[in-house]
DNA sequence: CTGTTAGCGCCTTCAC
DNA sequence: GTGAAGGCGCTAACAG
């Protein structure tokens, strides 16, 4: 039942090259012709086959993004955004989730890289170290969103995370808070962005001069039940903290639950500070400060980056570096304030 | 640089149609030959050309998932159990966002039933009449998940909104609620789905013996902050509610927050309910009582009919019902009970 | 059991 | 300015 350009041209009488022409809006074609063309395409409701055109050309204008869950609104969030845009720049998206574990990032990387699908890959990582990915089949683009990992070869788009970090607690302390604990980051060794979250934690206490020892509790993932574990892990220590930076929105509105719970206030008795800025941060009681690093911008750098690459762009990794930005709310009020409701 | 199914066959002095079988695991082929070219084939690293498959077989294993917004979180948990098992089936999900505009989701329905790249489609739809969807040159497969709309011919998938709107409202009911508000519902005529829970809304407040006039206030759109304004509306009317049934938890969430800003008690002077049990209701302050749908069997249901249809199943549209639950949690405690922080 | 062959629908180099 | 022909890589009908 399908219409093919053979179809088109017997049905206009020319030979197929020329419907081809039309539909390519070739210049060299005479006026007449390319009406009488049009007529036929028109009427018998001529689609590409894109699956032959694709194999002709070598190229399908569909890329995949690799993001860990797609219900992790910060993924979610960023899935959209690219969906959006890609669709603009005349692309598709395969979204395809790894579950953040290593082994399956790497497969699904590498099947991602060699399918005969897609013309490029974007991957959003947090567990998978440089060295998994450098595989040498890869013979597709691919760009990494997040953390650039150490041996890593590949071209990379992502925030500032330590001066992120640091700005946050910064802010906590600058509030009054002395007693300043992180949470987040899985798994020994720690994944690349933890660790630069952490040291974006510890530059901050220590340019106010005080203690960051014993102040970090680790989650077993990024999800929001185990925050609640870690939070009250944190509050059993002697000297409990008067502030909380934690490494994620999710992390976040676990651990204002689990404060919640224990009678502890926010921001009143604890100032907690997220990172992401997740929608529905701003609708939890009380509404949370938190990191907001520009995804629209990571999303624009990301596929120009890899549109660049699929057109053949040679040369070293890129490293872009995209801003992000601090957004205050009711949940890191200053600790002298006396807070309404 | 592509190895293909020749330069296999070459290196193995053998046909390109002995490699075929080898790869397919056709039965007609002695354990040597095989075993000499299964050595080839992982010798060169031999990776098939979906394209060029997919272009002679006419399949591609591919589906399409219109979703209104992967950003709000019941769709979003559905695109991910979606894609969790169409993977197990050996299927790719293409994931498009529609923004819920019906203009939208007409032509993205359109461009992937025609497209070559996907075997069927998964929809989503909340906005679309089924007059809309009724578009002739539909030649794949759709199934639609959700509510069916009047007239459409299509398959679909969804939960019994009536009996769960109902189920919702009469528990308020039980909880001692007699002003009960309904929220949500956008546009005018409104959308399948809230005229379907609200018509099990009038049901419960009828067969409890009270009044159900004036109690229903629209929303823009399904999002939170529209849910604040309507909240304030409901307030603002004499003889205040003091349940709250929402067509959403996105809408339950928003609600909530609001309450809270103007000092109404959540559950004591207000119990609410929302509707999707997003997984972030669970940690919302206090939080969420809410109905579940059973998005596994969701996306079980509709990918085994669409799978059926891409096969070739003929027949009247099918029409499947799946179940769903209430969870009850702290919003809507009873009213006389005390309940604690 | 295995080799030969003809397309799937499209694009594009080469002639006219 | 337009037509004819070949092939992208794979599969399946037909021989042998």
């Amino acid at each position: 039942v399908a219409v093919t350009l053979r179809d088109v041209a017997a049905h206009a009488g020319v030979s197929a090259r020329t419907v081809s022409n039309v539909v390519h809006d070739y210049p060299h074609v005479s006026t007449t012709m390319r009406a009488k063309v049009q007529a036929s395409l028109d009427s018998l409701e001529y689609k590409p086959n894109l699956l032959a055109r694709s194999l002709r050309r070598g190229r399908t204008r569909i890329i995949t993004l690799l993001v860990p869950d797609i219900v992790v609104p910060y993924f979610g969030e960023l899935a959209h955004e690219v969906v959006e845009q890609a669709s603009d720049l005349g692309y598709t998206v395969m979204i395809d989730e790894t579950g953040g574990v290593p082994a399956r990032e790497r497969a699904l990387l590498e099947a991602a890289a060699e399918s005969s699908w897609v013309d490029g890959v974007l991957m959003s990582s947090i567990g998978l170290s440089g060295r998994g990915l450098a595989g040498p089949g890869s013979r597709k683009p691919v760009v990494l969103l997040g953390e650039r990992t150490a041996r890593s070869t590949l071209d990379h788009v992502g925030i500032d995370n330590v001066a992120a970090a640091e700005e946050a607690v910064t802010h906590l302390v600058e509030g009054g808070r002395t007693r300043v604990a992180a949470l987040g980051g899985a798994g020994s060794p720690l994944d690349a962005t933890s660790r630069l979250r952490l040291r974006g934690y510890d530059r901050a206490l220590k340019a106010a001069g005080l203690p960051a020892e014993g102040r970090h509790a680790l989650t077993e993932d990024y999800r929001r039940s185990s925050a609640a574990l870690a939070v009250r892990d944190l509050l059993d220590r002697p000297d409990p903290l008067d502030g909380l930076f934690c490494f994620s929105d999710e992390l976040a509105a676990g651990a204002l639950r689990a404060l919640h719970d224990v009678g502890v206030r926010v921001p009143e008795d604890v100032a907690v500070v997220g990172f992401d800025d997740a929608d529905a941060s701003k609708y939890l009681t009380p509404s949370l400060t938190s990191v907001l690093p520009d995804r629209r911008e990571i999303a624009r750098a990301s596929l120009d980056i890899l549109l660049k690459r699929i057109e053949g762009a040679p040369g070293k990794p890129w490293d872009v570096r995209v801003p992000h930005e601090l957004v205050v709310r009711e949940s890191s009020a200053p600790a002298e304030m006396a807070t309404p409701s």
